[in-house]
DNA sequence: TTGCTCCTCACGTCACGTGAGGTGGC
DNA sequence: TTGCTCCTCACGTCACGTGAGGTGGC
């Protein structure tokens, strides 16, 4: 009395399809048929079944496991690239839960980039300037990046930046002009502290000219009228 | 000067595809277009894409991203619970790690069932043994499956089962009537050490007539016609 | 005109799960 | 006759990879 799919899948503990599947790529030898066509498994196919449900449980693919059935393969050289290859995952998944720890801890998902330290400063920073740290990390050469990473961790807390940030986007003339003068020095000095930021554009992974372009368009995108006004006007009286 | 697609995808260090695949299931808003039908991406899609990458990199699917984009789960329980899952996931590559770790250091892939301790008889088994015993495993109840277990680690070994194992298929029923007569109080010694061998079918997971016919017929599968002749005896003269 | 990029299908991957539609066995 | 099992397609899963075929931009 051979076995019944159904009865070889029960004593395998697997499903009637796994059975199929291991049948139609060939990695279980086909089963006699009685006349009608119904299946009929052998003690044979439960040992080779549940030698491939024991290397599956290993981790081993099933190309793996017909490479192995085949002699393609060394079973010590495909057990040792195996072990490796956990070992990579493993080591993955742990720096990933790390990750997820250190989130729950701090409550916040710190998604700045590496660099510029996000409990430092996460909470200071305006959805705004966080999108705008996020486009210049990404399109920065890497010596002004570090810069502006630098300059992030030490901001300026003077009320000339402060009241930018609240920059009314009708702002008037006098009111801009007025700002302009009061942040000149103080961006004077942040050059002088940081040169590197004085070509803000060099080395630029993509080109000065891709650099300028995406920071200019992301300024205006992030800041309103008035304000873009006032950092060209800076940026004419500096240059 | 938004971005083409693959400005985007350069910055934010992904495929063009994935950026397509992201807008395709809506993950990713939708972008500009230019008159002919070519992509725009702002800082807005760089951050998100950048978001969404992050968060696969620890192990969300896309479609968990998507629901904590929309608000359908907490963002605290969704990392308590990927967390989790990540946690079993390592500890069984870690289990799965130290078999193949075994297998490297024995040279042998101990493919016997759990109680039927490899090292210690693996190698005096042939293979018919082997699946014979593999399918005993499978097909008795709790209490012969231990017995089982208990008499291969102590294998009889007296001439008479040396002899039958190497019986020949033509054996004449001299020979054959001989065999059984010295194999007969072997079988009653073991009967006698493991009781629960003589009612062996007894409490099979798929009943008592399903064990008798799956073994009957794995001994014809694995024995030749002299040694089923030699059981059937053995059986007959306990009965 | 020639490469290069862009676009939208659409199939392939991996190991099966899950019906769909039809037939044999008690 | 009624469930139950068996069979063979064949689509769905997951996150894209990889062309295929056609068009815009320098």
């Amino acid at each position: 009395m051979p076995w019944t799919i159904t009865e070889l899948a029960d004593l395998a503990e697997v499903s009637r399809r796994t059975v199929r599947h291991y049948n139609a790529i060939g990695l279980l030898a086909p089963p006699t048929r009685r006349p009608n066509g119904y299946k009929l498994y052998d003690d044979a196919h439960l040992t080779r079944l549940l030698q491939i449900k024991r290397l599956r449980g290993l981790g081993f693919t099933l190309a793996r496991i017909t490479d192995l059935q085949d002699g393609a393969v060394e079973p010590i050289e495909a057990v040792r690239s195996l072990d490796a290859e956990l070992a990579g995952t493993v080591e993955r998944l742990r720096t990933a839960r790390a990750e997820l720890r250190a989130i729950l801890r701090d409550g916040t998902s710190t998604d700045l980039p590496t660099g510029f330290d996000p409990t430092a400063l996460g909470d200071q920073l305006s959805e705004a300037d966080r999108s705008f740290v996020v486009v210049m990390s990404r399109v920065l050469g890497p010596e002004p990046r570090r810069a502006y990473a630098d300059l992030l961790r030490n901001p300026p807390n003077d009320p000339a930046s402060r009241e930018f940030e609240h920059l009314r986007p009708d702002a008037g003339e006098r009111t801009r002009r007025d700002l302009v003068d009061r942040m000149v020095p103080v961006v004077r000095n942040i050059h002088a502290t940081f040169p590197a930021l004085r070509e803000m554009h060099a080395g630029s992974p993509h080109g000065a000219g891709f650099a300028k372009a995406s920071i200019e368009s992301t300024k205006r995108d992030l800041y309103n009228a008035a304000q873009c006004h006032v950092m060209r006007d800076i940026a004419a009286a500096l240059a």
